[in-house]
DNA sequence: CCTTTTTCATTGGTCTAACCATTAAGGCAG
DNA sequence: CTGCCTTAATGGTTAGACCAATGAAAAAGG
C-alpha cells in the first residue's frame, strides 16, 4: 500500500536534482557541471555532503571527474559500462555461475544473430567477409592473438548488425566478462581455430541466401562447443 | 599495449579493499562492518574519505547502511537492483528506445518460455494454473488491479521457472522498467485482458505436452501484442 | 617571432575536528 | 506491565584548512 518514505540524506537530494537534470536534457553530455566549491554554496550543503554526490553520479556512469585547473565534473553520454560492472558482481559474487551465463549465451547470440541475418545489408556482409579474410590470413601465419582479436570483433560486428542497442550492450557485458574471468579457455587449439573460422564462413553464406535459420543454428553450435571446451577443465 | 595507470585515489584503493573481502568471501552478506571511526583508523585515512568509499559501495549494491545506535554498513547479498537501475538510466537517457525494448523483450520471452516449458516440473505447471484460476476470478470480478499483478506474477513465475539466475534477473529489470515507465499502457481494455488469460492457459496446455515450441510462439505473439497496443498512443 | 621553460591560479583530493540526527536499549515512573 | 525518558553508539553534516594535479599564462631563450 505504501511506499517506504524517503529518507532525508542531503546528497540523495543533490543526485536526484543533477540527475534529473542530466535526464530530462537539460545538462547535455559534454557539459561541464561548476566547480565543487561554486555547487556546494548552489546547494546550500557542505562540499562534503557534494562530493557524496558526486561520487555516486560517476558510479553510476552519469558524469565523469577531471583533475587540474580545467577539470571538474563532466556529464557523460550513457553506456553499457554500469551495466557491465553490475553483471561482473553477479558473476564474481557466485549469484550467476559460469553454466548460467553460457546457457545464456547460447539464447541470446541466437536472438542476435536472427535479427543479423535478417537486417543483414550488402555492405554489412562484406565488412564481415573482410574481417574473415583478416582472420584467415592470421590463421595460416599462426598469429593466434590477432586471430582472437578479430573472433571478438566479428561477434561484436554481428551485435551491431542487429541494430538493437540492448542487445549490443549485453553482447557486450557478455564477452567483456568471459574474457575477463573466463581468459584461460580463450587460449584454444588450432583445430578448433579453424572450426571457429569455418563456423563464420558458413554463416555468411547462410546471410547471402537470407537463410537466417541456419546462421542462428551455426552460431548456437559455435558458442555450444565453446561452452564445452569451457566446462572441461575446471570448476 | 598498456592500460592506463590507475588513479590514485585513495577512496578507490579502499573501495577495492572492501570489494575484494566481499567477492572473495571473506566478508560474508550479513556481515556487520566496523564503525566509521574505527574504518578510517584501519585504512588510515580520514572519516570523508572513508564515506565516499562506502557510499560508492552502497551504489553498486555490495552493502546496505542503516542508522542508529546498532547501524553501520551490513555486507549484503547481490540482486537485480542495480542492473535494473543501469537499464533504467540507459533507458531514460534515450540511449534504448521503447521499439528496442519491446523488440529485446519479444525475444528473451520467447528463450526464457522455451527453457520454462522444457525444464517445467508438475509443480510448476500447478502453480502456474492456480495463478491462472486465481487471474479468471479477477477478470470476472472486474477487479483490474489485481488481474495485472496476478499477469506479472505469472511472467516472473515463468522466469523462475527457466531455472536461469540471468534470465530472471534480466525478465525483472525488463518488467520493473516497463512499469515504471510505460505505465500508461497497462491500462488495457477489457478484450485485451481476456487474451492474456486464454494466452496463458494455452501456454499451460503446451507445457503439459511438453510443447516448447508451441509455448514460445503463443508467448511471442502476446508481447507482440502487447507492443502494438503500446506503439500506437504515444511516442 | 617562435619555442621552451617556468610560474601560478584553479580545481579536485584529503584531512581534522567538531556538532547534529537517528535509533536501540535500558531505566524509571505510573 | 506499560509507556515515557534518558543515554550512548553510530551515521550524517558542516567548516576550514592544506595538498596535488593540471593547463594556461608569463617569462626566458633561441
Amino acid at each position: 500500500m505504501f511506499k517506504k518514505a524517503k529518507q532525508n540524506r542531503v546528497f540523495q537530494d543533490v543526485v536526484e536534482q543533477i540527475q534529473d537534470a542530466i535526464l530530462s536534457g537539460k545538462l547535455e553530455p559534454g557539459t561541464k557541471l561548476p566547480p565543487e566549491r561554486d555547487l556546494k554554496d548552489m546547494f546550500n550543503t557542505s562540499r562534503g555532503t557534494l562530493r557524496e554526490a558526486l561520487r555516486v553520479l560517476e558510479q553510476k556512469g552519469l558524469i565523469e571527474i577531471k583533475l587540474g585547473v580545467a577539470g571538474g565534473a563532466i556529464v557523460k553520454r550513457m553506456d553499457s559500462d554500469p551495466m557491465m560492472e553490475s553483471l561482473a558482481l553477479l558473476i564474481r559474487s557466485g549469484e550467476v555461475s559460469k553454466d548460467d551465463l553460457a546457457e545464456f549465451r547460447i539464447k541470446i547470440e541466437g536472438s542476435i544473430m536472427e535479427l543479423a541475418a535478417d537486417r543483414a545489408t550488402a555492405e554489412d556482409i562484406q565488412t564481415l567477409e573482410e574481417m574473415c579474410t583478416k582472420a584467415r590470413e592470421c590463421y595460416e601465419n599462426e598469429d593466434w592473438e590477432t586471430f582472437l582479436k578479430m573472433d571478438e570483433g566479428m561477434h561484436s560486428f554481428v551485435g551491431t548488425m542487429s541494430r538493437n542497442p540492448i542487445f549490443q550492450l549485453i553482447q557486450k557485458s557478455v564477452h567483456d566478462n568471459i574474457h575477463r574471468y573466463y581468459d584461460i579457455y580463450l587460449r584454444m587449439d588450432h583445430q578448433r581455430t579453424l572450426e571457429n573460422l569455418i563456423d563464420f564462413e558458413r554463416i555468411i553464406e547462410a546471410m547471402k541466401r537470407k537463410d537466417s535459420q541456419t546462421a542462428v543454428a551455426i552460431i548456437k553450435d559455435h558458442v555450444k562447443r565453446f561452452n564445452d571446451k569451457m566446462s572441461g577443465p575446471k570448476n
